[in-house]
DNA sequence: TTGAAAGCGCTAACAA
DNA sequence: TTGTTAGCGCTTTCAA
């Protein structure tokens, strides 16, 4: 193991060479070029427009590549072509609680893995100390800000824009390369990039399984009015409900994005309306339900169907399964590095943003009756 | 918003000044010396260090640089100092399904705002694909190879030590500067620094917890024998039983981390030994044993104690809420990124590894009896 | 206390 | 097809 690829120059340098510092540097172009035979824009073009050169040149420089394990620093070459092949995104304030982010771990495994085909890595910063005080726009966009200013990141992948967010719209006003994770909602003249999940059509693949098993006492459980994620999502069960001509009338609920909410939401409409199912905005509000249910001695997936959003480590593990809209964060990724590159190739952009198809993952909370 | 921090230089470019492509470019040390009247050098002291000038020198050169909202240029800086101001993270390949990987997000947190507040950035990246054949060592330790010769980082740290860690031990070869989260298991002669958790003395806590409940026949879910860290865990349980006098034999389990491998596990022990509490290896498991539990009508917490380990987003909504072993993922990473501040500073390193000790989240799952 | 010169390793532009 | 020159923006060294 110790000699596996082992640095190019002895570990006891030869007495005529100068004492060099214990970890050996990287060999440079010049090294390379050295032992080629060429010259230094030689290596270069043999790296970056290997067509240039004679087949035999570059079969020469290449084997002097190979012997020295040589690799460009990516420092020179950040600053002449200016250019990192970083792709910066911002870690969101910690998750207190199990709340939305249970898809972000999901997400930037994806998004490491989207760059890493295209020949990025992702920078991860955060925008300092989430205390309280520290919404201020000033504070959102710092991070940022210094990571732009110093020429650290060729473009930002921006997620938290179910904030309000007053990122997109500063980093579009500075002309900053960036692909949103999430449509502008509140800004209709937006016209940057964006690559989203159609949350609607997420529940309405919900709402048609359940109907599918014989349900038409569906109800939702959503969040809080102003909420346009929120409204998208709930605008995909009203839209399956009435297309079958089914009622929604006092089938639904508007609580806190928590397990209480859910349980409390569940329970008073199983007390008021009955319902024999149930779709929910999120995963948290799903467990929620599945205490309800639990409490009242009904059994989920024997007596009550429960569909959640976001297909958390949660619903997984739950009993029994918890069946649940899944974002397709994996293709999001793709597309949002597809997008940037695009972008950062001035390629014309139409405007028009990426809108995904989730999935439905199902578990036994929605069992055949 | 939109003239907020706006570039320095006004949108429509004066008709003297060449045209400039859309996006300004950054302001350099060059501006800023021309705009205070002084050299290039003076403002680079002025940034680095700034003890060296005189002070009305220093507030001319600081107002330049607020004025032209000048941050030097990190690749510029990078390539001169040989320091990225980066630290290295590969995530581990993606959790396929909810696994040991339940903290990872945390952690990833966790650190990224830890090196912030040393000015330190994260760049994460992966080894490639993780398909079938990509687990020789030569894959695994690729992705910091590539790093490693191009000068992207100053230092990495090693998450996915229980592996076997190939990693560290390539690292350590190569001189390069690292820190592992998680100790050398299989390799007692290795030298380099870590930071670790006492998953040992978090398995004592959650059974000396159990013993204060009133509980004596508290029951051990592990892993199969040969995983360092299960073992070391179990030991916690072994320890604080035998401390008390108490018997262990009989009362554990060594089955594959799945929640199948918990309730069979559960359920075998419940017949066999009848315990009154469990102490799993893992939250998973544990939630294996709340399955187990409910279908034999048996309520955790009421009946049976559970304690789970990880805290994961999972032990805190599942019914009625899994006491688990908490890991101190914050102090983690800032003690990882304290040993490589020292590395990098070529402090003496002591050989000594930093081993911190987890908490205990109690919930429905241990209520008193 | 400040400035001038040199160079980190690379690639763009041009010349041979 | 290959080589030469220059310079990206910064800091280190040394001189003033």
């Amino acid at each position: 193991m110790a000699e596996h690829d082992a640095p190019s120059l002895p570990p006891t340098a030869p007495p005529t060479a100068p004492p060099t510092p214990p970890p050996t540097l990287p060999p440079t172009l010049a090294d390379v070029a050295e032992i080629a035979g060429v010259s230094r824009q030689t290596v270069s073009n043999a790296i970056n427009n290997p067509d240039l050169l004679r087949p035999d040149t570059l079969a020469r420089v290449q084997q002097a590549i190979e012997e020295l394990g040589y690799l460009p620093n990516r420092a020179a070459r950040h600053l002449r072509t200016r250019t990192s092949r970083l792709i910066g995104l911002r870690m969101p304030a910690a998750a207190q609680e199990y709340t939305a982010n249970a898809a972000m771990d999901r997400f930037v495994h994806a998004l490491v893995e989207a760059s890493r085909e295209a020949g990025y890595h992702l920078l991860l910063f955060s925008g300092g100390p989430d205390g309280p005080g520290a919404t201020a726009a000033a504070d959102l966009v710092a991070g940022y800000d210094d990571l732009l200013r110093s020429t650290a990141v060729d473009a930002f992948v921006v997620t938290d824009t179910y904030l309000g967010n007053p990122q997109a719209r500063w980093l579009a006003a500075r002309r900053a390369p960036f692909v949103a994770f999430g449509r502008p909602w509140d800004d209709p003249t937006a016209t940057h990039p964006w690559v989203d999940v159609d949350g609607a059509a997420g529940v309405a693949l919900a709402t048609e399984h359940l109907l599918g098993l014989g349900h038409e006492r569906i109800a939702w459980i959503g969040w809080a009015a102003g909420s346009h994620l929120g409204e998208d999502r709930r605008s995909g069960w009203v839209r399956t409900m009435t297309g079958r001509g089914l009622d929604v009338d006092g089938l639904d609920a508007r609580v806190d994005d928590t397990v209480a909410g859910g349980r409390e939401a569940a329970a008073r409409l199983l007390d008021t309306a009955g319902p024999t199912a149930y779709v929910c905005a999120s995963d948290t509000l799903a467990v929620g339900v599945l205490h309800a249910l639990d409490e009242r001695g009904l059994r989920a997936g024997r007596d009550v169907g429960v569909v959640g959003f976001d297909d958390s480590q949660v619903a997984q593990v739950v009993p029994p399964g918890l069946t649940s809209v899944r974002q397709p964060l994996e293709q999001v990724a793709v597309e949002l590095v597809r997008v940037l590159e695009a972008l950062l190739a001035r390629e014309p952009h139409d405007g028009r943003g990426v809108l995904l198809r989730p999935t439905l993952a199902v578990r036994g909370s929605t069992a055949s009756r």
